[in-house]
DNA sequence: AGCACGCCGACT
DNA sequence: GTCGGCGTGCTC
């Protein structure tokens, strides 16, 4: 027997301060169920906590020394655990439901991001399935159990002695029973559908041993829809030659073992979801499993479909509009091994698949990659990780990749992994690239135009409507809101308590502050009683477009037999609204789908002949460097909306800046020129992929704390920076701007600090943050967040 | 995180 | 003389 005698535990307390795992003996009732990934009732410091098992030893001292051996650990070296100090853990509570890399993907998170090990370990654990405890006022703990219940369904079959029975003419639900059981076993809830109530005539059957009835776990989240129909969908016999060259890619990466990178770099419709789906056949055909991310946005029917059509009941799906129960069960067909395949968004990465073999990331360019919450992860790095602890490969897909993924590309390898880029270039079947019109809003407006369309667009869109054919219509509001301006001082009202501009929202006539959810009353030009909060002007007027705006003069300018579908947030916000939707447009005869960037990703009408940008500025000017190529992403996407039929189909693109590099990249379908251009700029202004972008927080309610503590963490930090071992090959030493005050200075009367780090590639800033943060200490109402490679540094 | 220990002011 | 404020420090 090799009873382990000790546990490494990583407690349930979300601190920086307590990222260290303790130590624990396990009694030996307790040796058979602590095991590594499950969750654990320990005594700390004289009260009870919750914790997960990292690790099993024999000796407590296998346990520190591989805690202390880390190298990137810079505090001072642990000392030997006093062995009368290790306590015995109180009782396991709940199995292991962990993948098999949660230990070391947690502990590598939570150094890489500076977050809490507990926040890290958290992903993995089964979706509100874990024991959590409370502490009650008068000071003692409670447990509580998950609120969510598993489902169960009965399903009725014939038994074989049963197979000869024949009921009673006058017993007519008999009669239907048998019926429905003919063709094989059907759960009670399939024959309430098709027949009213034969729960008598089940009794009655299975007390005479015709049927047997048997609960097993249903799953919940599973499209009946999807499932039934399940034609196994098979491989086209022939790929292109970029799909083979994809797949041999692959291969390579999965044989060398070492968690290579394969990036798929394909356009539009070239064909990358096949490549998905024959990589992850030959992993499933090796026993292994399959993980696929896909952005939020995309996370369709449409998409899901195709993975269940090929491999049916193997795949679970998660995404962010599923219930609690829903989201357990897809969670537990993947632990029990039903699902070998799991599609889903960012946090899929977690959840328990056993012996993964593949991760791939679709749009690998997508922001929605970057949690904005702690750990600040990028699902990118930490497939990347995982797949370099797994040995299998990681592939990422998309049309235009991001200049992180390029330049690792071009340099061959990044922290010990192959980075390999595979070209698709030819789009399948007739379909060409549409023509793309670039309308001049400069010359519009100076000739006298101030409606919402340009000339060109507006012709094309009556005659989309007087061919009967279909438009496709993007208002891009990203970062740009409606808002209220005065137009005698030009003051912009802002939130009471944070700096924000607010959003004007015309149907309730609010004034609304998106950072802390303030509403103010308020009415603009021309209402009776409109006022300029600082001077009292009455010109107080509505700026900037609304989709609302937009849909009104699309409704004005078109026949009445159009059919107008808007599609943002708002009109989305219902269970299935967002498929209503398209399908509605789809069912149209003619018609113009209007909406937000939702409408640029993933659709497929091959009758949309006309795809207009009403504006594309808003994208262009933010003031982030990753702006212009999301903005060349969401144009590039939207245009390959056109032309996906017989007809090629045209895009027109309105601007105030027709000589844009970006617009004119989209203009003539050449991405190098974009390319060229964003990565000049960023190695100019030392910005990523050529350097780390680390964004540090602080905020408070007291200003002048937060300010002198932000300027303490970044002095501490700045030193630390210099301590470690530099980079001379980069060429460049770490560089820290700041601390100032946050784009946004006040959220929820809080003041906002940050600094931020410029770091070559492959300095371990976070070590350099970490100990600044335990050296500085924490302070009551101050709070700190790190942003490692951060996306959002408002 | 949360709780104990500890060292200085206003109270029965 | 004690009660209690919350500033460091430790928890396997």
């Amino acid at each position: 027997m090799n009873a382990a005698a000790y546990v490494l535990v990583a407690l349930d307390i979300p601190s920086r301060a307590l990222s260290d795992p303790f130590t624990y003996a396990v009694p030996s009732d307790l040796v058979d169920d602590a095991v590594p990934g499950c969750t654990v009732l320990v005594d700390f410091n004289h009260r009870p906590a919750l914790g997960y098992v990292l690790a099993l030893a024999v000796t407590p001292d296998a346990l520190s020394r591989r805690a202390s051996e880390d190298p990137s650990r810079t505090g001072r070296a642990r000392r030997g655990l006093d062995p009368r100090k290790i306590k015995p853990i109180s009782a396991v509570l709940a199995g292991p439901a962990c993948s098999d890399l949660f230990a070391e993907i947690s502990f590598w998170m939570s150094r890489e991001y500076v977050a809490p090990l507990s926040e890290c370990l958290r992903l993995f654990l089964p979706p509100g399935g874990t024991p959590r405890l409370r502490r009650r006022d008068d000071g003692s703990y409670t447990l509580e159990r998950p609120a969510v219940p598993e489902a169960h369904e009965r399903v009725v079959s014939l038994t074989p002695e049963g197979q000869d029975y024949v009921p009673p003419k006058t017993a007519t639900r008999q009669r239907q029973l048998m019926e429905a059981l003919a063709c094989g076993p059907v759960t009670t809830r399939e024959l309430n559908l098709l027949y009213t109530d034969l729960s008598a005539a089940i009794r009655s059957l299975a007390k005479k041993g015709v049927v047997r009835v048997d609960e097993r776990r249903a799953w919940r989240g599973i499209d009946d829809a999807t499932t039934l129909s399940s034609a196994k969908g098979t491989a086209p016999r022939q790929l292109t030659k970029g799909q083979q060259a994809a797949l041999s890619a692959i291969d390579a990466a999965a044989q060398g073992g070492c968690g290579d990178v394969v990036l798929i770099d394909g356009v539009t419709g070239s064909g990358k979801t096949e490549v998905y789906l024959s990589a992850i056949e030959r992993v499933l055909s090796r026993g292994r499993t399959a993980c696929v991310l896909v952005p939020e946005i995309s996370l369709t029917a449409q998409t899901v479909g195709r993975f269940r059509s090929r491999f049916g009941q193997a795949v679970a799906v998660f995404h962010s509009r599923l219930s609690a129960g829903e989201r357990l069960d897809q969670w537990d067909m993947v632990r029990s091994g039903v699902a070998r395949v799991v599609v889903g968004a960012r946090s899929a990465l977690f959840c328990p698949l056993r012996d993964l073999g593949l991760i791939v990331i679709d749009e690998e360019h997508e922001q929605s990659y970057k949690q904005g919450s702690s750990p600040r992860y990028h699902a990118r790095e930490v497939a990347a990780q995982m797949a370099r602890l797994g040995g299998f490969p990681l592939v990422l897909g998309s049309a235009t990749p991001s200049a992180e993924a390029l330049a690792r590309c071009r340099q061959g390898s990044h922290l010990g992994q192959h980075w390999t880029r595979v070209e698709m270039p030819e789009r399948p079947g007739s379909a060409k690239l549409p023509d793309i019109i670039v309308a001049d809003l400069r010359r519009e407006f100076s000739g006298g135009g101030r409606s919402v369309f340009s000339r060109p667009l507006r012709e094309a869109l009556l005659e989309v409507a007087e061919r009967r054919e279909k438009a496709v219509l993007l208002h891009n509001r990203r970062g740009f809101a409606p808002f209220l301006m005065c137009r005698d001082c030009g003051c912009v009202p802002t939130c009471k308590h944070c700096s924000t501009a607010l959003t004007y929202h015309e149907r309730t006539h609010t004034l609304e502050c998106h950072t802390c959810g303030s509403v103010y009353h308020v009415r603009p030009y021309p209402a009776a009683g409109s006022a300029c909060p600082k001077c009292g002007s009455r010109y107080l007027a509505k700026m900037g477009m609304g989709t609302q705006q937009v849909e009104d003069a699309l409704v004005a300018l078109l026949p009445d037999d159009v059919k107008v579908i808007r599609m943002d947030a708002d009109s989305t916000r219902g269970k299935d609204a967002h498929k209503q939707l398209l399908e509605e447009f789809d069912a149209a005869e003619c018609a113009v789908l209007l909406g937000t960037q939702m409408i640029a990703k993933g659709l497929d009408f091959p009758e949309v002949t006309l795809v207009g940008v009403v504006i594309a500025d808003y994208a262009l000017k933010m003031p982030d460097f990753r702006a212009q190529e999301r903005a060349y992403d969401l144009l590039e996407q939207v245009a390959g909306r056109a032309g996906r039929g017989d007809n090629p189909g045209r895009v027109i693109i309105q601007t105030y800046l027709p000589n844009d590099p970006v617009i004119q990249a989209v203009a003539k379908h050449d991405r190098a020129l974009f390319v060229e251009h964003d990565s000049r700029q960023r190695r100019e202004a030392l910005y990523p992929p050529y350097v780390r972008l680390t964004n540090v927080l602080v905020w408070g309610r007291n200003e002048a704390a937060a300010r002198s503590y932000a300027s303490e963490l970044a002095r501490i930090t700045a030193r630390n920076l210099e301590m470690l071992p530099q980079m001379p090959s980069s060429g460049m030493s770490p560089l820290l701007m700041g601390p100032t005050s946050c784009v946004i200075e006040r959220a929820k009367d809080n003041f906002r600090f940050h600094f931020i780090i410029k770091s070559p590639v492959g300095l371990d800033v976070s070590s350099a943050i970490s100990s600044a943060l335990s050296e500085v200490g924490a302070k009551p109402g101050i709070n700190v967040s790190v942003d490692v490679d951060a996306y959002d540094m408002m």
